[in-house]
DNA sequence: ACAAGTAGTCAATCAACTTGACTAATACCT
DNA sequence: AGGTATTAGTCAAGTTGATTGACTACTTGT
């Protein structure tokens, strides 16, 4: 006997998505299956790196450039007093180093060692090759196509996110 | 003066995306945006509701059907002492019941509560629908060079998971 | 019927965060 | 200029959500 034997009080919910009564073409379905993966990256990479996630976004916002502790802290939506803690983690792994500001004496910028540059890269380089392969055969009217639905998908998620 | 006044050492980086050398096609671009925004949504769901986001998607699988508290532990990726923490604290709220399991005396079946469910649709039901507004709009022909870009884009993420 | 495995929980501990207090430096104001 | 408010960063203490390891209850396989 399985475990699903018995529903009872639920009326026939559809068997996949949640969403009753919900039209589920096969571009909904990719593009869920899609976001579900890549929600899967981050805590993946950061594990093999032996990172906590906040520390992998840090140091992903430091690849751009430095930035100093506070701004970590705005990035990753924690306090400051966290950020100086994920700083330290960082720093007494060698991944950043702390100098002082050039001009403003009360800062501090966060300068990413390349070697951490490198171990980020190399987890995440073979995806955005992979990815910029396949992109590469779109031709230029499926482009178009292709870029239109991503970019009115990203707003509509994006609503969720100020509403 | 600015706080971006000076870049000293940086050997001129591209602006916008830290893969250097990388061809970055409109629609990479919008794909990472797009990654980018729906990372951010389970966060402030979770949030919203006052739940973390391992109680979130606890309640998001509970949604599709009853399971116990082992089950949610390999779903979030914990371990099952964890497991019984959120539960727990889902219980306290009133968010799922614990039953026995029918046939087997070892186990406890984890019931979504109705109001639980509503909140969480409540916080996913606009974008569903948002999405399911401009996926419509597709003509046959797009519809299946879109859902190919996805299926593709999906597969060369899931490389690094597996990797 | 007995050994091994499975489901769930509890107790103790750990790690990352929060709040609140504090120092130091800069910006604003009149 | 001088005094007040603001900003950047850190420290200390407490909270929270996880972990490990031990334990009970039940089921499965021989």
């Amino acid at each position: 006997m399985s475990a699903r034997d018995k529903a009872e009080d639920a009326p026939a919910r559809p068997a996949s998505g949640f969403v009753a009564g919900w039209s589920q073409t096969a571009t909904l379905v990719a593009l869920r299956e899609l976001l579900d993966i890549a929600a899967r990256v981050r805590p993946t990479v950061a594990d093999r790196a032996g990172l906590t996630q906040s520390e992998l976004v840090a140091l992903e916002h430091l690849i751009k450039g430095p930035v100093g502790p506070g701004e970590v802290a705005r990035q990753l939506q924690v306090t400051s007093a966290a950020a100086t803690g994920i700083v330290d983690r960082l720093a007494a792994r060698g991944h950043v180093e702390r100098r002082p500001h050039a001009t403003d004496r009360r800062r501090t910028e966060l300068v990413i060692t390349e070697s951490a540059r490198e171990e980020v890269l190399a987890q995440l380089l073979p995806m955005f090759r992979a990815l910029a392969e396949m992109d590469a055969e779109l031709d230029a009217r499926d482009r178009e196509v292709v870029e239109r639905y991503l970019r009115r998908a990203a707003e509509a998620v994006r609503q969720v996110l100020v509403t």
